[in-house]
DNA sequence: CGTGCTTTTGAATAGTATCAAGGCCGGTGG
DNA sequence: CCACCGGCCTTGATACTATTCAAAAGCACG
């Protein structure tokens, strides 16, 4: 709770608050903020429980998991920097999802009632905010689209480029920049994780990707978007 | 374009203009908004246009749709009265999905110029816009968790329980308020037309619905929920 | 009373999940 | 330092579910 980075000195270019609210409210948010840091694997917040207010992610990685029947989850979206987590409109609401980090985190925490003063004197950011949320709309219609429609080859491919699109992969080796477990990647597409396993070993086999300990190589990308391009990805 | 319904005799209680916006703004909407209506069928706007503006339903049903491979479709979402449909912030963006009236429908229209003055003079309504939003994103959420979990049956019971929860079905005897074709009900859950007859055909043995024509009448929802129950549907 | 479209039903096939066993790897403790 | 343990991953065999293809029946419409 303490040793909080300031919104003046904090470097996420990704922030709204950062991009669209007035100096002096940046002044209010960083009084009233809570900033919360996370190793990866902890629960940010769960499903079931009370809104209590809004998360911006400062730093690292986190996904959004509903839990379905029978113990299988689905990760229904995957955030990063400048994302926002866990808004829901009323604030008796309680969280249709869990958010969990996958990697050390640091998160924004803003109550309710500053959040609401924030929206009605900045138009601006909260204009912002129906943005992301448009888009994260529409992100979600078409990867339902995906999810639906594609074959478990086609949903592994597809998932490995989200995964990338996401939360990107090293400049020189292509390595994905998070590690997710097969089952991970399994609650990601809907499949189960002895079909991600295999898959992933038909892709290295065409020389597709590298599967390195935890990692993985996209090696032929191209490739990738060859398998799922009849879907429009990218 | 004629023949406009002015915002001041419009009833719906649905809509956020008139929930939320000063009585001038409400005055300069009213000179801009253009009215238009469609037949059952009618295509709204197209998935590869370019967005123009925000459409909001004053009467009637619709759904949006998404192109998938080889011919095959989404309905990504259903939509009626006080409904928002086509806002996708930046306005050189294009349509990702279509939207299709399935009834006859009363459409208001507003340019995204006049829309951006109007979100900066009313908070309260960028707000609700915002609300809107959050909720359509956690529904598709939901949803999608229903589409990758769950096998034919489960999925067409839902749909069944979804298509009464968005347009509703005669008080008296259940029939849905609206008639879908089996290829619509199968687009919407992601199967065939086929499975969706087959298992239409199981519920009515099973005295879940009756189908009299192009209808369906809803006799016993509890049973249709305890098939879906144990992903917390309802 | 045909004609064309949607729906229903059936049979064959393909794709996935499930179940089960064995291998790999990293961490721990002797 | 090495052996062991537990979790994750891989691979194979089997069963099942859903799609596909095909054909017939029902229905609205001219």
């Amino acid at each position: 709770m303490n040793n909080k980075i300031s919104c003046k000195e904090c470097n996420s270019d990704a922030c709204f608050i950062k991009q669209q609210c007035s100096s002096d409210w940046i002044d209010k948010i960083e009084f009233k903020k809570i900033q919360i840091n996370h190793q990866a694997e902890d629960c940010i917040f769960r499903e079931g429980g009370y809104v209590e207010g809004i998360y911006f992610i400062q730093h690292g990685n986190a996904k959004i998991v509903a839990r379905g029947a029978e113990n299988r989850e689905l990760i229904v979206r995957l955030a990063t920097v400048g994302h926002v987590l866990g808004h829901r409109g009323s604030r008796d609401d309680k969280y249709p999802v869990s958010a969990i980090a996958l990697s050390d985190t640091t998160i924004c925490f803003i109550d309710n009632d500053t959040l609401y003063d924030v929206f009605m004197n900045n138009p601006k950011l909260t204009l912002l905010l129906v943005e992301f949320y448009s888009r994260e709309l529409r992100k979600t219609e078409i990867r339902m689209k995906y999810l639906t429609q594609m074959n478990v080859k086609e949903k592994i491919a597809e998932a490995l480029l989200f995964i990338k699109e996401v939360f990107g992969a090293d400049d020189d080796d292509g390595t994905l920049n998070v590690s997710l477990t097969r089952q991970e990647i399994a609650d990601l597409t809907g499949v189960t994780a002895e079909q991600v396993s295999r898959e992933l070993g038909e892709f290295e086999k065409k020389k597709l990707i590298i599967k390195k300990g935890r990692g993985i190589k996209l090696i032929d990308e191209k490739g990738l978007y060859e398998i799922v391009k009849k879907y429009g990805v990218g």
